[in-house]
DNA sequence: CGTTTCCTTGAGGTAAATCAATAACTGTGG
DNA sequence: CCACAGTTATTGATTTACCTCAAGGAAACG
């Protein structure tokens, strides 16, 4: 049994643009199915190709690329609104990876079924290009985390970015948001050792700015997070979902 | 007197999937005209909106990000069929600065068009998420980079994507391309000093890797300045054209 | 309750940053 | 054609932020 798209919880919530009633009997019949996945279990693998694309509906996961090297660059956190697998919906293979991090619920689409998407229905597909843009702009936003700011303020700004996205798709009025990744994770997205992360997260800690127990997170005080983060004040703006 | 987009100069270049007549018809109708920009000149601005997007046609541009504290991250290298602006035309506002290094020739599109474009030429709306999601890629393997590779990687790395970008717009035969670039601009991107970008070029030319010089750079042994970047051989694929 | 995974902390080493100064270009006007 | 000013590239010396190594402690998990 799955969830019908005319009554998807994510979509009500303040992250997302408003969708019209034709868009969503749209969605109803290019939703194919949907797809349960266990914790820390391979989506889509780099390399692979993949005839299917996916919203995730609920559940965390991690997006990330292997170097020859055996390196790992985690390049977002996949949370409930994303879309997964475009480059391989669009192109021909995933040039990342996308792994569960809690169990997941995915909404499933047909890659073959994504031309006639464009064709039928235009704001979709011009939804999709705004969704891609998105991603660019936040991809943009990372590389220059990291190859501009120091330890403290990579770690702070991760931190900060992580939080104004998870609040917005948060139903609860808490100040405090699921946090199920590892230090790990958060290293090898931030182009930091380990250790160094764990010092970083440690300072922050002391100063009060934020608090990570329990699988959640919370930040006291945002703005003096983003201080420190040497970032610019800007609130999360609506995008599409898929 | 501006270029038609039926004898497009770049369109038959092997870095560009082919297009349908009606599709090239469309885009005669889409350019409104071709925009010159002089040398170290800003197109777009960071957190200014543009009622215009463009592609490069001719010349060499740069795309980056500057941090409140004057920082600033190159996001990419703007080449000969680059689409420059899709976050003005779709959202808002740039959160990136685009500035021309060379003179450059722009085609220029109305942003207002944008959503016929993707009503009347689906297969165009398509090719445009394409573009997207190959940014998207190249900011990936770029974050990649600057988050996992040490500085001699860093630089051959650079290079090597560089070159077979480059490569793939050139109509010439020689093995060298244009490198307008200063090595500021290459440490910036890197998220390295200009002091020691400079040292891992020196290290890459005595080791006979590279040479630029006289604005141009060659690569004579490819796979060998790849192997040092700790990359896998990928050929540049086809990608679409604006 | 033992085992595995993850977090935490200290010590020491190193790649890369910063500082500083000179050299090689580039373009401009005399 | 040369002198001059302003970039851009190069190099050495010193400092430091971050990495690696190592080991103990705290959860989580069956």
């Amino acid at each position: 049994m799955t969830i019908d798209c005319r009554l998807c919880p994510l979509r009500p919530l303040p992250a997302f643009d408003p969708m019209s009633e034709a868009e969503v009997e749209f969605m109803v019949k290019f939703k194919v199915g949907e797809l349960v996945i266990e914790p820390r279990t391979t989506i889509l693998l780099q390399g692979s190709t993949s005839p299917q694309l996916f919203t995730a509906l609920a559940g965390w996961g991690l997006r990330y690329q292997i170097l020859p090297d055996g390196a790992r660059q985690v390049i977002n956190f996949v949370m409930p609104g994303d879309l997964i697998g475009l480059q391989a919906g669009l192109m021909v293979e995933m040039r990342h990876s996308v792994d569960s991090v809690t169990r997941m619920t995915l909404c499933v689409f047909q890659r073959r079924d994504l031309f006639a998407l464009f064709k039928t229905m235009p704001q979709r597909g011009y939804d999709l290009t705004w969704l891609a843009a998105c991603e660019e702009l936040f991809l943009g936003d990372m590389l220059s985390t990291v190859g501009q700011r120091n330890g403290i303020e990579r770690v702070a700004w991760g931190l900060v970015a992580y939080y104004k996205r998870a609040r917005a798709i948060e139903k609860t009025a808490t100040d405090a948001v699921p946090m199920p990744y590892r230090q790990q994770d958060w290293a090898d997205a931030l182009g930091l050792s380990l250790v160094h992360t764990n010092k970083m997260l440690k300072r922050l800690r002391s100063l009060g700015l934020m608090e990570i127990a329990a699988g959640s997170l919370r930040i006291p005080d945002l703005e003096a997070l983003a201080a420190v983060a040497n970032m610019d004040a800007s609130r999360e703006r609506q995008r599409p979902l898929m």
